[in-house]
DNA sequence: TTATTTTTGGTAATCGATTACATTAATTAA
DNA sequence: TTAATTAATGTAATCGATTACCAAAAATAA
């Protein structure tokens, strides 16, 4: 096995102890040039490379932070992800991976280990309800920012978009477009944005004077076969929904394929929105009206919340909610707003 | 600061050292049950935690592995590493993320700050013809492995897929579908991927008696607008071309939507092939015919590589270059073959 | 020349866990 | 009962860097 060089190694060579090698090495004042230039040349022609492992150890601070999320491979939490690791990275941090596939034990298990590794602080857009880990998260005092699927906890910093206004907008749109019986396509009521966004809907029906129908209500997973499947079941009822709100763009792709099969003109006679802003909403022929979320800005937000905390760490602990307002991005899905 | 529970605190509690308590916790044979049950008991109760972090420093293994990527939310590299990410989490491995948008400078530095965390290897899709700094990688032996944009080096695993082949088969299947003219949207050809998948193309024509033509090679990055462009550009040659293989879906589906607005029918006048099976292209009303890299796949074998190369340390240094085989996945933007 | 200050560098503890080696206590053999 | 084994635990070094505190040497002042 190759030996690393180390300072006690730069230290014998020049018959001076380590602690003026290090002295030297991180311009510490006291240490005169001649001497100076000697080890940093000497530490050049070494190869000598800095263990920050016995500095991480020696300070507290390992200098990474730790990321968990469902899955890295969607658009969503890629993009979240490049956030923060672009603004981490600048900041002198390493970003540790872990994904849970949403399963509460995968969750658990990968903060227990990040917590054992020694990071800096946890990144999480969770999937459990585990509060046990949370609790020991917050007790070793390890910085803990939600993102996206956050859990309500006293004294704990999140980033969100406003789900519930999310919601809101979509369906104030379908409204606002002429749409009188408007179907619902809803995730797991159980994680808090799908149940804000089923509330925003709710609100902009309420406030239009419009009944709710639970009829028109469908769970879905975020698939294209769960939106076909959606439609199909919708198309049922009597009088059959004439527009769609999607609280996932997969589904609202796959309903726009089960309509189209049905000859059904959208959006002439029926009006689609999804959520997320999935890259392929904009790319189809028939693109599709959706919500974006603004990812890469929510990832560089946790990021900051997460460094403005470290910075104050000496100060009472600080709780940030930082709620991110949600675009609606119009497309061909949805008709125009007719004038007054 | 709240301060962490250690052996040490353990070991005074009980009035022992801290070698019993790190050998009852670590079933050692030679403690008795009765101070093992004791000290894993108190440890419970006193919220102990190992520090992973001295531990590495003591062994010389952190754990984390560095994985190196242009950046990660896009399609296929997000699935790449979640490949990763779920091989070596099973095996007590955690994942450095670190994005270099394809800047070299960004690149070398990455790698020189996982060096310094003491990362157990690094995986790397590069973009980057700094050999020195793979070369102080192999010096300081710490296992290096390429995924999809490789260097091709001596000693150094890699798992990429033949994009030759891909190249090939893309071409292949226009030319058997009736295609006479078949223009290329190439990448950057000093990227070792996309010289293969031009090289591919090029053999492909050649083993059909077909000119290469060098006026239907346009230069693309992977963009949307850049493959409109290529389109128009392309439509002033005489004769223009009826097919185009593009390498990357990104260019295919500008192109597509340009000889739409040029009202060229697909795929009965012209057919056009992507590559790399982006989510897109199987979503789109007309659907792209494509190349599938089985990124999820990729992200496996690298890791399980990394692995095998951990696993066989002690002896002579393994070399081993997984190529992967990409395949045709065909859609609606080009002819189903006839019958000869 | 002696005393004082400033430079410069050395000593040794520390971070938290592991482990080779030594030692004591308990058990078994003679 | 004494010697030889075995079982259970302690001692101290180690991983590599930082740093509070101290000491020697050089420079300056008196």
């Amino acid at each position: 096995m190759k030996k690393k060089t180390t300072i006690y190694d730069i230290a014998k060579k020049l018959n001076i102890t380590a602690a003026t090698v290090s002295r030297a090495l991180n311009n510490n004042p006291n240490i005169s040039d001649a001497t100076r230039e000697l080890v940093v040349s000497t530490a050049e022609k070494m190869n000598y490379e800095q263990n920050r492992l016995a500095l991480a150890l020696k300070s507290g601070k390992s200098n990474n932070v730790g990321v968990v999320v469902p899955r890295i491979d969607s658009n969503f939490f890629g993009s979240v992800i490049h956030g923060i690791e672009e603004e981490l990275n600048k900041n002198g941090y390493h970003v540790i991976i872990c994904q849970t596939d949403g399963i509460e034990a995968k969750e658990v298990a990968n903060i227990e280990a990040l917590l054992n590794s020694q990071v800096d602080g946890i990144l999480i857009s969770t999937s459990s309800n585990h509060t046990a880990t949370f609790d020991r998260i917050i007790k070793k005092e390890v910085p803990l920012v939600f993102f996206d699927r956050k859990k309500t906890m006293k004294n704990v910093s999140s980033v969100t978009i406003n789900d519930f206004d999310g919601g809101y907008k979509a369906t104030k749109h379908l409204i606002e477009t002429g749409c009188k019986r408007i179907a619902y396509l809803s995730g797991d009521t159980n994680i808090e944005i799908f149940k804000d966004r089923f509330l925003g809907y709710k609100q902009a029906l309420l406030d239009n004077k419009i009944d709710f129908n639970k009829e028109y209500v469908v769970q879905t997973k975020s698939t294209i076969e769960d939106g076909r499947k959606a439609v199909r079941k919708l198309m049922k009822s009597t009088p059959p929904p004439d527009a769609i709100f999607s609280s996932s763009d997969f589904a609202a792709l796959g309903a726009i394929q089960e309509l189209k099969a049905k000859n059904i003109k959208i959006p002439t006679d029926f009006s689609v929105i999804g959520f997320s802003n999935e890259p392929f909403t904009m790319f189809m022929e028939l693109s599709i009206s959706t919500i974006d979320q603004f990812p890469l800005e929510m990832g560089r937000m946790t990021a900051k919340v997460f460094l403005e905390q470290v910075a104050n760490s000496e100060n009472v602990k600080i709780e940030k909610k930082v709620v991110l307002e949600p675009e609606l991005i119009l497309r061909k899905s949805t008709r125009k707003i007719t004038s007054k």
